[in-house]
DNA sequence: GGCCGGTTATGCTCGGCACGCATGACCGTG
DNA sequence: CACGGTCATGCGTGCCGAGCATAACCGGCC
C-alpha cells in the first residue's frame, strides 16, 4: 500500500468535521470507504491517528500532530495545481541569513515598483542552498561556495564581504584591540551554524584548529547569535551579519588573515519562474550604482 | 480521473531524470505505465508538460513552471509523512508582519536558551490569520480582530498598539506639526494592505471617508512602505510598524482619535504542537518582566 | 432496563482501472 | 539503411477501491 491524497484528504477531513459519516457526506463517499482509507493510513504509518468509537471520535496525540503537517502538504498540493496561480504568482527569493544585506531594501523597493503584478517573495530557509533544492524558491542568496553538485545551478558572484568575528560583549576578547585573528579565537568555544555552512573548522590552519569537542552546533543565525550572547562560545561570519544582525550583547570584530566569502546568485538551469532573468538584472543593475543609503 | 500523489511523483522523477525510462527505472515501474501517469495528469491539466518525442524530451514553458511547485509540495508531503519529523520538529510563529515587535528578539533568545532541541521558527505569510488557516504554523501573532470564525481559535490578547500615520517624508503632510488627524489623510490617496487588513476604509468616520477609487490595494509592507515612500499614497498602520520599518523616505506620525489596535496570539482549539502551551507562557513571562532593551 | 437513533466496522460483490507485456512508431547515429 | 534507443498504444489480467447490506456498538431517553 502506498498513501495516495486521498488518504491524506480522508484524514483531514475526519479530523476536521469530527465524524467519519459527515466527511464521508463532504468528500460525497460512502462512510464505509471512508473508514477504510483512515485504516489504510494508519496502517501504512503504524500509529493510530484517530480514536474512535460509536458514539466518541477525537484525534489521538498523534493524530493531533499530524493534522497541521498534512494540511500544510494538502495546501502546497492545491497551490501547484490550481491554475489560476500559474500567472501572476510570486516570485520567491531564498536565504539563510541576511539576504541582500543592505541592498535588501532597495531591491524590494525598486522591484514592486517596476513590476507590480509580480510581488517579491524573501523566503528565509535554514538550508545550505536556501530552499533552491527543495523547490521552494526560485532564485537564492548563498553565502560561500555551493558544495559539489555545482553542475545543476547557475550562479552569479555578486561581491565579497570581509570576514569578522563575534564575540560576548562581556567577554575578555571584546576588550581587546579592534582587529582580531583566527589565533585569538582558537581558545574559545566555536558556535558553528551547521546549515549556513559558511564557517567550519577548516577556516582555522590544522596546527590551530580548535577539536571539534570546542564547539557548539546550532542550526541558524538567531540562534547563534543567541549562543554568543549568553557568553557560551564564540563565533565567525561576514560583515553582512555584523550590519544586520547587531545586538546588544554581541560585539563584531573584523577577523585578519582570513579570505573575503563570495556572496552567489543561484538558480537552477531552466528558470522555474519567468520574471527570474529580470530579477537578476535588477540586481545587477543596483550594484552597479550608488551604494544604498544614499538615496 | 482525479491527481493522486503518483502522478506528481512521475512528473517530478521524468522532469528530473530528463527521460521517461530512465524515471520509470527509478520509480521502479515499466515506461508505459510512466508514460501514461504523465498524460493523465496533462489530460486533466488540459496543457502540455512535457515536449516529447523519440529522441527528444524538454518541459514546455508550462512545465517548468510547475515543476518547483509540484516539488514544493511534494517536499510538504513527504515531511509530513516522516515519522522522524514527529519528535523535535520546529514550532512555527506565523506573523503577518512586525511579529512581536520589540520583543521578538528577547523571545528568540530566551526560547533557544531554555528549548535548545526544539527550534522555533519565525514564519511570515501575507495573510490574515498568518498562515494557520492553512496550517503552515502552530501559533500565530496577529494584529486586530480576527474576522467570524472565531469559534474555531482560541485567542489571547497580549498588548494594545497605537496608530501611527505614514506619510512620504517629501510630502506637504510631512511638514505638518507632530499629530496627524483622520481628516488630514482623508483627502489623500491611501495605501491599504488587503492582506493585513488592520487598516480599512471604515476606519474613516462615515462623513469623511475617502471613497474607494482613491486607495491603492498592496499585499504586503514592503509594498506598503515602498507605495508610500514612491510619494504615491499615505497610510495607517501602528507603533510596531514604525518601531521595525523605518524608511528614510517615509515619516511616522501619532494618528490621532483612533482607538488602539489589539495585538492577539492565535492558536487552534487543539494545539498542533507539544510545546506551544510553554511558548504562550514565555510570552507571558516577557511580558510581565521589563521592557525589551533594557537588559 | 430495554428500545432507539446514530455511529463505526466488516463481508461481500462488482466494476473499473492501473499495471505489465508485447508491439508499433519514430528518430538520430553510424 | 540497419540499428539501438526512445516514447506511444493495444490488450489482457488481476487487484483494489467502491458501494451495499449488515453487524456491532454505545449513549440517551422513555
Amino acid at each position: 500500500m502506498t498513501v495516495e491524497l486521498r488518504h491524506l484528504r480522508a484524514f483531514l477531513t475526519i479530523a476536521r468535521e469530527g465524524s467519519v459519516t459527515h466527511a464521508a457526506a463532504v468528500l460525497r463517499l460512502t462512510q464505509p470507504t471512508l473508514s477504510r482509507r483512515l485504516a489504510q493510513l494508519e496502517e501504512h504509518l503504524g500509529v493510530r491517528l484517530v480514536d474512535r468509537s460509536t458514539h466518541h471520535l477525537e484525534l489521538t496525540p498523534e493524530g493531533r500532530a499530524f493534522e497541521p503537517r498534512v494540511a500544510a502538504a494538502l495546501t502546497a498540493v492545491d497551490e501547484a495545481l490550481d491554475p489560476s496561480h500559474a500567472e501572476g504568482r510570486p516570485l520567491r527569493l531564498g536565504h539563510a541569513w541576511s539576504a541582500l544585506g543592505e541592498w535588501t531594501t532597495p531591491l524590494l523597493r525598486h522591484w514592486h515598483r517596476r513590476h507590480p503584478r509580480t510581488p517579491l517573495e524573501l523566503l528565509r530557509y535554514d538550508e545550505r542552498t536556501a530552499g533552491l533544492a527543495q523547490g521552494r524558491v526560485d532564485v537564492a542568496v548563498v553565502r560561500g561556495t555551493l558544495p559539489e553538485e555545482a553542475g545543476q545551478w547557475r550562479t552569479r558572484w555578486l561581491w565579497d564581504e570581509p570576514r569578522v568575528a563575534a564575540v560576548p560583549a562581556d567577554g575578555a576578547l571584546a576588550d581587546r584591540p579592534e582587529t582580531l585573528t583566527l589565533t585569538d579565537l582558537a581558545g574559545e568555544t566555536i558556535a558553528l551554524n551547521t546549515v549556513a555552512g559558511v564557517t567550519t573548522l577548516e577556516l582555522w590552519p590544522p596546527d590551530i584548529r580548535p577539536p571539534a569537542a570546542a564547539t557548539v552546533l546550532v542550526r541558524n543565525t538567531d540562534d547563534w547569535l543567541a549562543t554568543i550572547a549568553a557568553g557560551r562560545a564564540v563565533g565567525a561570519s561576514t560583515s553582512a551579519t555584523a550590519a544586520l544582525h547587531a545586538h546588544p550583547e554581541v560585539v563584531y570584530r573584523p577577523l585578519a588573515g582570513t579570505e573575503d566569502v563570495p556572496v552567489l546568485l543561484v538558480r537552477p538551469l531552466t528558470d522555474s519562474h519567468p520574471a527570474v532573468p529580470a530579477l537578476v538584472a535588477l540586481i545587477g543593475e543596483l550594484l552597479a550604482g550608488p551604494p544604498p543609503g544614499t538615496g
